[in-house]
RNA sequence: GGGGAGGUUCCCGAGCGGUCAAAGGGGGCAGACUGUAAAUCUGUUGGCUACGCCUUCGAAGGUUCGAAUCCUUCUCUCCCCA
């Protein structure tokens, strides 16, 4: 894929990197849209695109148990069925064995679930779950992971780690047998839970594998910022620099800088589309609760210099009315206006590292962000 | 004119002698949301000099130790028949 290092930010370890996939260049720090389903809920394809993101993340299980593998092979390709135009990283279903934990038992050969939707029996395995990203046609997959809560004994936090690379093992050599059919990138993920020696472990064994990224998995499970921030930064030394770091599931705009900084490249999350939906927006003075009575008549936008569609067309009174009359287009705009944020946002951070100025711009930025 | 049903806290609507400041919705207000079982969830929603007191179930009066609940009158709304 063609991995390089654009720049590096000489008072921190924030970075610029490019690499290339089946489906166009991307140029990190990048902040990939949550679209579960093959669609980002509540946004279409062209303002994801027309804001300039050209990477978004779909999940394997939720495809997988709709509308299943059939409709998508016979569709072509993830791409070709959703017909976004730009590339996927599809993420494998190991977050959801976690969320979903009373509906599942972990084995060694995979994972044994019952589906949320209508309670029928499945199972996912490391190699099953390649090749299912592998009919998506999926830009980078990931592997079956175990992904553990904070709080758990060290004994048991191993044996999740054990098993995750156990697992990367069988998908990788799954991956190796397929990956010339269309060029698909796995990447192996970090596991260790909340503890160093562990980490360790799990970072030099996925070094080792040769893969074209890494990702770090399970943080931002209900762990404290700090806690986060102290395993994000030692995770983040052990992981070759040679490829993409990618965090899953971050976050807010503080996680992010506190990611950037640490030398992550790719991070993705529900939040910003999520709170969007139910009526919060991000401003570079913070978050706004559109709901809330003070907007009422605000007759401006949310932010005066954001260009997006919402800010352009509507005011903060008139999107409260939506909201508050259940109106579908309010988590609409809202949707749309996170998502420019976070790319635009994420375009500042590159910009400042550019000029060696991120360490100003993270202060600035949270200055105003809490004040 | 005759017969019937009913007026409950912001709204709808339960309650039909004490455990009722009064179920449940809705609406309002506030909070949460981090590899999406989420256009979701949680809290709160008469007043106060608050572990107690005050006002409140159309109005006024009455029965009772005690009433939103029983009785009388008044008033308003709706339905049916003429």
């Amino acid at each position: 894929m063609n991995f390089r290092v654009l720049k590096l930010d000489n008072k921190s370890n924030a970075r610029i990197t490019e690499f290339f996939l089946p489906h166009g260049r991307v140029e990190t720090p990048i902040f990939m849209p949550v679209g579960t389903n093959g669609a980002v809920k509540a946004v279409k394809h062209s303002t994801i695109s027309e804001s300039g993101i050209n990477l978004i993340l779909s999940n394997t299980y939720h495809l997988y148990l709709r509308p299943g593998i059939e409709i998508i092979k016979k569709a072509g390709s993830l791409h070709d069925f959703s017909t976004w135009k730009g590339n996927i990283l599809t993420d494998s279903g190991g977050f959801q064995i976690f969320s979903l934990a009373p509906f599942r038992k972990i084995k060694d050969e995979g994972i044994y679930f019952r589906s949320h939707i209508d309670g029928s029996y499945h199972t996912l395995t490391p190699e099953k779950v390649v090749d299912l990203q592998r009919f998506f046609r999926s830009d980078i997959l990931m592997p079956l992971d175990v992904c553990t809560p904070p709080d758990i004994p060290e004994k048991e936090a191993l044996n999740a780690m054990k098993k995750t690379h156990s697992w990367l093992e069988k998908s990788r050599s799954k991956w190796h047998e397929c990956r010339d059919e269309w060029g698909g990138n796995l990447f192996g993920i970090v596991q260790g839970n909340f503890y160093k020696d562990l980490r360790k472990q799990s970072a030099d064994f996925v070094n080792t594998l040769d893969l074209p990224g890494i990702a770090i998995g399970g943080l931002s499970v209900g762990e404290s910022f700090d806690m986060f921030s102290e395993y994000l930064s030692y995770t983040s030394d052990l992981i070759d620099p040679a490829k993409p770091r990618y965090v899953m599931g971050i976050g807010t705009p503080e996680y992010i800088l506190e990611a950037v900084g640490n030398g992550i490249d790719m991070f993705d999350c529900v939040y910003p589309t999520r709170i969007a939906r139910n009526g919060t927006v991000f401003t570079r003075n913070g978050k706004l609760s559109l709901k809330k009575d003070i907007f009422k008549d605000q007759f401006y936008p949310i932010e005066e210099n954001c260009s997006c569609f919402a800010c352009r067309n509507y005011s903060r009174g008139f999107l409260r009315h939506l909201f508050k009359t259940g109106e579908i287009l309010g988590p609409m705009l809202a949707s749309e206006h996170n998502i420019h944020f976070m790319k635009n946002f994420v375009d500042d951070i590159r910009n400042s590292i550019y000029n060696d100025a991120f360490s100003d711009f993270k202060k600035d930025f949270l200055d105003n962000y809490a004040g």
